[in-house]
DNA sequence: TCTCCGATTAGAC
DNA sequence: CTAACGGTCTAATCGGAGA
């Protein structure tokens, strides 16, 4: 009892856009509309966002695009390299929309987030105002549902798109017993906010197979195998609320910068750029949340797809003197592992950088009650100025090519940046 | 035996 | 023509090292 709060009954919506990418893609391709579309992940290798018609050609989340290819043959599937300035916008416009519906908002990913309707009177007509608003200004189908905890607001929010009638809303909490009963029946437990593929097997096994059945199995024998989680899923799934909003966002405790290459990668120079890319991305991300880290990690991959090929995937980490987030500084650790680890003759497919133990640039250093707090470097600052005003990348430091030269990612098929660069707009077109 | 810490696992999107 | 399989993030848990 002590992990959870027993509250008044809550209204908790929780907004999520139907097949985000494809919607997004939609909004200037109308003619799109009706057909199938999918959308590829970084270097096109899988499909991470279906319209309806895609899917019920049978085309599976995650697949590798070369596996799903006959198919995009086939049926003139439309396909898009993912544009992420793309829908980093349309995130933005579909959020501060929804922001007007309530003065409690978590943004909780790039497509959905919660608002707390608790104390209106009119949830019933408040929900369908917000879907036919998002789809009015922004043209993004959304789904609404309403519960009185997180975990089943977004089995209510399945519930919503599942079912036609819903006209995808759907609120849980003016369901009778009975009626909530016979919803959590007919949800089956993989589709449970929380259980994922080892979970589902290992309920399987016990008969546990819907969401109604985990609602009602033993609380202290789920805990016993499964761990604390499994034990607020259960009492979320009985309406005790475990898990609150989180309106702000918590800084981030590590930062991963890292990304597959185009083609393999042998020499050391063109390591060095990407490195030197995926630092200046790090560090830019941690001076915005005004943090510092301790510590910086540097890997290389081979590809595990190819175990006919040597493999070699070495990680060095450098405990930093001093905690920074000045890009220069922590690029001369990057280089001097990255040198360090290197190896000629291996085909690598992947690089990337972490940043840890980050913490408040405002505090002082652990451990060292009267040092300085850390000063942000000028130069960073105005760097970190400069593309904000003007778009990132504008100003760099010369190790991190513009473009990325030899281990760019392929995109080939990435659809213009509608919303955000007026020169990508085909009637711009120099 | 206990505690700490890094590595691994599982899940989300 | 071939070969082709994503990127971040958190929390919990595991297992070895050292006290």
């Amino acid at each position: 009892m002590a992990a959870c709060t027993a509250m008044r009954k809550r209204s908790l919506a929780l907004i999520d856009c139907n097949n985000f990418y494809v919607s997004a893609e939609r909004v200037f391709r109308p003619d799109l509309e009706g057909r199938p579309v999918i959308v590829l992940s970084n270097n096109d290798g899988a499909v991470v966002s279906r319209s309806n018609e895609a899917k019920a050609l049978g085309i599976k989340m995650g697949e590798p695009f070369f596996k799903v290819r006959h198919l995009v043959d086939a049926h003139n599937v439309a396909v898009f390299s993912s544009n992420y300035a793309l829908y980093a916008d349309m995130s933005n416009r579909v959020m501060s929309i929804l922001a007007a519906f309530s003065p409690v908002q978590e943004v909780y990913s790039v497509d959905e987030c919660w608002l707390d309707l608790t104390g209106f009177d009119d949830i019933a007509q408040r929900i369908r105002t917000i879907r036919m608003m998002v789809g009015r200004h922004v043209g993004i189908p959304v789904c609404v549902g309403c519960a009185s905890t997180k975990t089943l607001s977004k089995l209510a929010n399945h519930v919503a798109k599942r079912h036609p009638r819903s006209q995808g809303v759907f609120d849980y909490n003016i369901l009778t017993e009975a009626q909530k009963a016979n919803v959590l029946a007919h949800v089956p437990v993989d589709e449970v906010w929380g259980i994922g593929r080892k979970l589902t097997a290992a309920l399987t096994k016990v008969s546990i197979r819907t969401a109604l059945d985990l609602r009602d199995a033993d609380i202290a024998a789920m805990r016993a195998r499964h761990g604390v989680v499994m034990e607020k899923t259960i009492r979320e799934l009985r309406e005790e609320s475990c898990i609150e909003l989180e309106e702000v966002s918590p800084a981030r405790q590590q930062i991963i910068s890292s990304r597959s290459f185009g083609k393999t990668v042998t020499r050391l120079e063109d390591l060095e750029q990407a490195v030197a890319h995926f630092l200046t991305n790090a560090a830019s991300k941690l001076r915005a949340q005004e943090s510092v880290c301790s510590l910086l990690q540097v890997f290389l991959l081979t590809n595990r797809f190819r175990p006919e090929m040597p493999q070699y995937c070495p990680t060095v980490s450098v405990p930093l003197p001093l905690p920074t987030a000045d890009t220069q500084t922590l690029l001369v650790w990057a280089t001097k592992a990255l040198r360090q680890m290197y190896k000629p003759g291996y085909e690598y497919k992947k690089a990337g950088i972490i940043l840890g133990e980050i913490h408040s640039e405002h505090q002082a250093v652990q451990g060292d009650l009267f040092a300085e707090p850390i000063k942000p470097s000028p130069l960073m600052n105005v760097i970190d100025k400069i593309n904000a005003r003007y778009g990132r990348g504008s100003v760099r430091l010369s190790q991190d090519v513009a473009g990325g030269g030899a281990w760019a990612m392929r995109q080939d098929k990435k659809s213009p940046q509608y919303t955000t660069n007026w020169f990508e707009i085909p009637e711009c077109k120099a």
